[in-house]
RNA sequence: GGCCAGGUAGCUCAGUUGGUAGAGCAGCGGACUGAAAAUCCGCGUGUCGGUGGUUCGAUUCCGCCCCUGGCCA
């Protein structure tokens, strides 16, 4: 039985960092970061991870672990997170896991089934085949080897055709017989799961724009620019995926204006935010505090100490 | 002031030889098991600039007016 946490969780520009920065100066936390951008390092501004002053004053787990060229994954995040909260506990202290990578969370609350790990040559070579005879056509093979996952996965889901098939090729057997059944499953009972959404989503969606020209400001331009003259990246890697990393780099490469960048960024990341809200509705027991309410900090600092006298643990500062 | 080209969905535009219209983008809803800031699925009524006229019927044809851009004065 894993230790409760508490979970944070909430769409990008909800102010998830600035109160979690809070709640660590008041209550015995330490962050856990859910996010699946901000594990690379050296992609800083278009990540909005936050500043080294910040860190200093409320540090944050499971950031800067890979290099940009190599791949996170859900899997990993969870091996990582589990010893992060481990080690928290380990010194008497709570998890607070922050972020806003829904799989995560969900991955962390009902657990992953055992399958093999991605394998590069394997989707190397499904990548070929696609381009020789397109995705529908492996679709229809994915069909005859696993009618289960072909019946849940669209013929255009390239994503997850080849993950059914690398699992086929390196088991030998369906990947819907491997499946656990448990991930739509609810929230640990022990857990605390909080959400920072807002009410309306306007003024999100202000602050979303706001925040892009900001990180050009910061100089994100340069920052991919310098990852670009590496050399050993590309376009297709998925931390060059990200938003804002993925457009700055089309522009850079001649494909857009500056200006039409930052306006893709915006709304692919305006659509981001509307994908995580969809699975925080889903989100069984969560409870919701308006992020542009100003007395939603109060009322989460409340809601957290009462947790802690519920649990028998005073909850002032170690 | 004259001539020309436009004014159609939030934006960029297509279209209707007269029967009240559809793409892309944006937006909205959803899915989600080792790439998840990813990948995918679904959703299209808007005084067709205004107003008169012709017509059974006008966004479409005609007149006038308004607005935008260009050229000429």
């Amino acid at each position: 039985m894993p230790s409760p946490a508490i979970l944070l969780m909430g769409p990008t520009g909800a102010g998830k960092t600035d109160l979690a920065a809070r709640l660590v100066a008041q209550f015995p936390l330490e962050i856990v970061s859910v996010d699946s951008a901000m594990v690379f390092r050296g992609m800083d501004i278009g990540t909005a991870k936050p500043s080294p002053e910040l860190l200093a004053r409320a540090p944050h787990h499971l950031i800067d672990l890979v290099d940009p060229v190599e791949s996170y994954s859900a899997a990993r995040f969870l091996a990582d997170a589990g010893s992060a909260m481990n080690a928290i506990v380990a010194r008497g202290r709570t998890p607070l896991l922050v972020g806003g990578t829904m799989l995560y969370f969900r991955a962390l609350q009902s657990g992953l089934a055992r399958l093999p790990a991605a394998d590069p040559a394997i989707r190397e070579r499904l990548d070929a085949r696609a381009s020789a005879v397109g995705w529908p056509a492996l679709h229809a093979e994915l069909a005859r080897l696993d009618p289960a996952s072909a019946a849940r996965i669209r013929p255009g889901d390239r994503q997850r055709i080849q993950r059914a098939l690398e699992v086929i090729e390196q088991t030998g057997r369906p990947m819907s017989s491997q499946l656990d059944e448990n991930l739509r499953g609810a929230t640990r009972p022990g857990d605390l799961p909080l959400v920072l959404a807002p009410a309306e989503r306007g003024a999100l969606f202000e602050r979303i724009g706001q925040r892009f020209d900001a990180m050009l400001r910061q100089g994100l331009v340069g920052e991919v620019a310098a990852l670009r003259a590496r050399g050993d990246l590309h376009a297709g890697l998925p931390s060059m995926r990200l938003i804002g990393y993925r457009q700055i780099w089309e522009h850079l490469e001649g494909g857009i204006a500056l200006g039409e960048a930052a306006l893709k960024a915006a709304a692919a990341t305006r659509q981001f935010a509307r994908r995580q809200l969809t699975w925080l509705r889903a989100e069984p027991r969560a409870e919701w505090f308006d992020a542009f309410d100003a007395s939603s900090p109060e009322r989460i600092a409340a809601r957290i100490a009462e947790w802690f006298r519920a649990r028998g643990i005073p909850p002032e500062r170690c």
